[in-house]
DNA sequence: GTGCCATCTTGTCAATGGCAAGATAGGATT
DNA sequence: AATCCTATCTTGCCATTGACAAGATGGCAC
């Protein structure tokens, strides 16, 4: 809402934002610590939870801004497959965001502007699929996009967990436009 | 019912790993305590260190379980498409077992018994693939896995983190057909 | 019976999340 | 200007946890 402004820190909110980020390519978002992050801001132990109530809190605003910067990821992406393509990237380079966003359990789910958030993702994924040049029905639209959306994402949360075997090479976009394309085709 | 005895329990790491089942199932694997554990089977909180050192080890043990088991699943199916609707299957119907596998931060993903298992369940689904009736070559048919094995990943844990629409119904295994197909077609 | 050893307990410590109460600062009200 | 107001941040505290160390226990080999 308001934006940040110059107190005794400046911009705490967001530096503790940043820093959790970081903390969590670290060490995951389950092991993130409040504490650490305010040692990280240069504030007090108890500082974060001015600003956020608790752990949930910080991750829910985490998972918010995540959903955003998927959906425009997605919006700019040119047909269904780059924004599957887009899908992985973000995963891979914003791999924090991720982790966080499809893990409810550690954040809340209900919260107003994160379910908003999640919806212009959904939104932006769904619009994709629609532009398919078949003359399907609109049923199958869902299910076409839920299969992409399964794909994508399954390929991503392997990748990000490590699972996937060495030969699948190094570059998560061309491996994945690789995968991608089997269901497209 | 062995109920509990004075000193030894005579089957802690099985009742150890059990309630940990029970556990995750109502927290999740981040929040797991040990020392929760050792109330649910009615030991001292250091027992567990005993059994699996730390928290990482109970995990290995309960990953490379889950491996095995999942391994099972994927053999018994008869084509690719009910193996892919086998793992989602495996993912809800054992969700703890799922959400540790794919968390390797949280357990020694070195384990030689834990790579054991995980490689008799890629084999398991390989050659689920490597069945499908076409020429097509070998480097296809790893592609050809790999896009199977993200699709049914990618379906189960979107249905896992509760992402997935409403409208998607509330019987997995038939969800999860209705979109594997499109894969196969 | 004796000794051995896996099993389990008790005790302890640092780190963490969360709460409560207080301190601080910048702007608003009068 | 003096005072209040409120968001911001600090200090202090407590229960819980993971991990380690040292000791207690009991089954089992000999």
């Amino acid at each position: 809402m308001t934006g940040p402004r110059a107190y005794h820190h400046g911009d705490l909110r967001r530096a503790l934002l940043a820093a959790a980020l970081d903390a969590i390519e670290e060490v995951g978002p389950a092991a993130l610590s409040l504490r650490d992050l305010a040692r990280r801001a240069g504030v007090s132990h108890a500082a974060p939870a001015h600003h956020f109530g608790d752990k949930a809190g910080l991750l829910t605003a985490l998972a918010a801004q995540g959903f955003d910067l998927l959906a425009q990821k997605l919006v700019n992406a040119d047909d269904v497959l780059e924004a599957g393509v887009a899908y992985v990237d973000f995963a891979v380079t914003h791999r924090a965001y991720f982790e966080v966003m499809f893990r409810p359990e550690l954040y809340r789910a209900d919260d107003a502007e994160l379910i908003a958030a999640r919806e212009r993702s959904g939104a932006a994924l769904r619009s994709g699929v629609a532009t398919l040049p078949t003359g399907a029905a609109p049923a199958d639209t869902d299910r076409d996009a839920l299969a992409a959306w399964s794909i994508a994402h399954g390929f991503a949360t392997l990748w990000l967990a490590g699972a996937l075997p060495e030969r699948v090479g190094d570059d998560p976009r061309t491996a994945a436009r690789d995968v991608l394309r089997r269901l497209a085709r």
